[in-house]
DNA sequence: TTGAAAGCGATACCAG
DNA sequence: CTGGTATCGCTTTCAA
């Protein structure tokens, strides 16, 4: 009972071996199953084992072997955005296949939180990095670099990532947008999103989208960046905003579903008809458009298999496989029903 | 170059030591700060910290003295549940402004997923554990109490937790609304929601539902537990189900509102008026009703709060300030406009 | 103000 | 088949 082993009550290898009366050595092949020991052996150790309740302490496995941890740090923007919570249950599970753990950090579209989580995180000697974006602080770039850990990049796509990089061409996706909704003639288009400190994916989209229209001869009249969360109420206040802003305004592009979910209450809420009087487009196709008794237009995504893939990237890398640099998951635009058709 | 600390390749502390000209043990306190050096001595220290870009091993400090990680086992069923990203996005927002991490478990509503979950996570020495419900394995139970970490279950309010509990009482909020729709004059109540193995706090609300309903005189016809997600379309599917299978249905209640909303859709595209024709009532108050014309008869908890509040129940209980067992998050019943009014 | 030595819990390596 | 010893990176303790 008063033992050596105090510091903390934990049960020990050591122990272990001793109540079963072999050495830590013995013990510690048993455990881990590697062979050359006898069954008698075998069952006085395991009967211990259970007894005292013996938990092994990974901390000092990965701390005495060159093996690495079973942690991934994931940094996520925020979950208040399904699409994320998508991309990081899509992560997780994949990687609790392979008995790996996230371990989360939220750094609210800041590149500051980003960094300091990735000090922190570094420090606990993680397997691999998946990160969300592919812009980091020069600090973070640094630090990652020397940490000498699998990186994977996911949702913009980095053709020259860091490591790896999965997800898709945003500025693509805002294009084909753009140049899907002059070719429905519209020619007064607004833009009802948030913004951020830095550059991400949503301002690719924007650009993107810019491009496309204007280069078919449309105007992104307005574009409403709200200091807010891309959620529903935001797209609700914001299109109020838009439109007592810019009257002439035809079709609304949003930088999110939920933020579009949000334009199409509020255009109901005040007798406007969609897609007669406005159209509204939205952006990453949310579960809740399976139940829709009308197709929003927008942009579908596979966040899942995203998050998934990504895990699969790191696990591959970490397994010695060979695995691509960039994966592009793509992406499809759904026409939808909540801009004019092109028979109009 | 060639040195000893070349298993892997990152800088320790005596390499930043040698290089600065002191002991270990000098950079050491240099590092935390601990006092006892000349001004001196940390300048050449610290320089020597950003020249070799050192970064602790904080795997070593904790396996070193008896302090511990700053790692929190989270454990969630799933993300796709808008509720349950809620929760984690305030646990680790929380967690994060006191430097400490989650690992995420996503357990899929299994205790057996749990278990292995939990003998994974304790392996690693976390400082807690953040569990969701307050059913767990035998096994589990055991290892819980052995690990002699701070535990708080969340989500059902747990009268005799493990260590601590915070949540609602699940039941109650289940009564809460069969006596409101009982009050209303529904009779014949239909539920839809999704199985587990497991009882759960779904099971409970439609537990204090059905007593609520059979006290007042009502019934419950027929309860559909569809094995599949508590998200939209089950909802949407579900209700067709349901109404085929007992077309006197006046009323339904739902497991959650993503799924209620599903049913509202239902609803929609089959004609049927809400509420003239037919009663719908959610769970959970998502976010999307705060953007809908009409108000969905559901019951409001602070998801956000409740994760929050895990978060600072278990950080008061790691710096020894006095904590309570239990905090009642409470909810509150809105009445909505899916179900009809009192006056009709 | 500084440093040397012991030790945390496990594994690798080498002897028996 | 089994066990001793060194070791990982850091902190605690004790001495100088």
């Amino acid at each position: 009972m008063v033992d050596k082993a105090s510091k903390n009550n934990k049960v020990s290898l050591s122990q272990v071996a001793r109540a079963a009366g072999v050495s830590k050595m013995t013990a510690s092949r048993v455990l881990r199953g590697e062979g050359g020991y006898s069954e008698n052996t075998r069952l006085k150790v395991m009967e211990q084992v259970d007894t005292l309740g013996y938990l092994p302490n990974r901390l000092a496995t990965v701390f005495a072997g060159d093996q690495s941890s079973t942690f991934i740090g994931v940094s996520i923007p925020d979950l208040g955005n399904e699409v994320f919570a998508q991309v990081l249950e899509g992560i997780d599970r994949k990687l609790g296949t392979f008995g790996y753990q996230s371990v989360l950090g939220l750094t609210q579209h800041t590149l500051e939180e980003e960094e300091n989580w990735i000090r922190t995180v570094l420090s606990w000697q993680p397997a691999g990095l998946i990160l969300t974006g592919r812009y980091h602080s020069p600090r973070a770039t640094d630090m990652l670099r020397n940490a000498g850990v699998p990186v994977v990049e996911i949702w913009d796509l980095n053709a020259a990532p860091l490591d790896m990089s999965v997800g898709i061409n945003h500025f693509d996706s805002g294009f084909d947008m753009g140049r899907y909704l002059t070719s429905l003639r519209y020619k007064n288009i607004g833009y009802v999103g948030t913004s951020h400190d830095t550059a991400n994916a949503a301002t690719e989209r924007l650009n993107g989208f810019c491009k496309a229209v204007e280069g078919a001869g449309g105007a992104v009249v307005k574009q409403l960046c709200l200091h807010d969360t891309a959620t529903y109420y935001p797209g609700f206040y914001g299109t109020e905003q838009l439109l007592a802003a810019a009257c002439d305004i035809e079709c609304i592009f949003y930088q999110n579903d939920a933020m579009a979910f949000g334009g199409l209450q509020y255009c109901a809420s005040k007798g406007l008809t969609v897609p007669y009087d406005i159209g509204i487009a939205g952006w990453g196709d949310l579960p809740i458009a399976s139940v829709m008794n009308r197709r929003l237009t927008s942009c579908h995504v596979s966040h899942l298999k995203l998050g998934q893939r990504a895990a699969e990237m790191m696990m591959g890398r970490l397994t010695d496989e060979p695995v691509p640099t960039c994966t592009d998951i793509g992406f499809r635009l759904i026409p939808g029903s909540t801009v004019r058709n092109s028979g109009v």
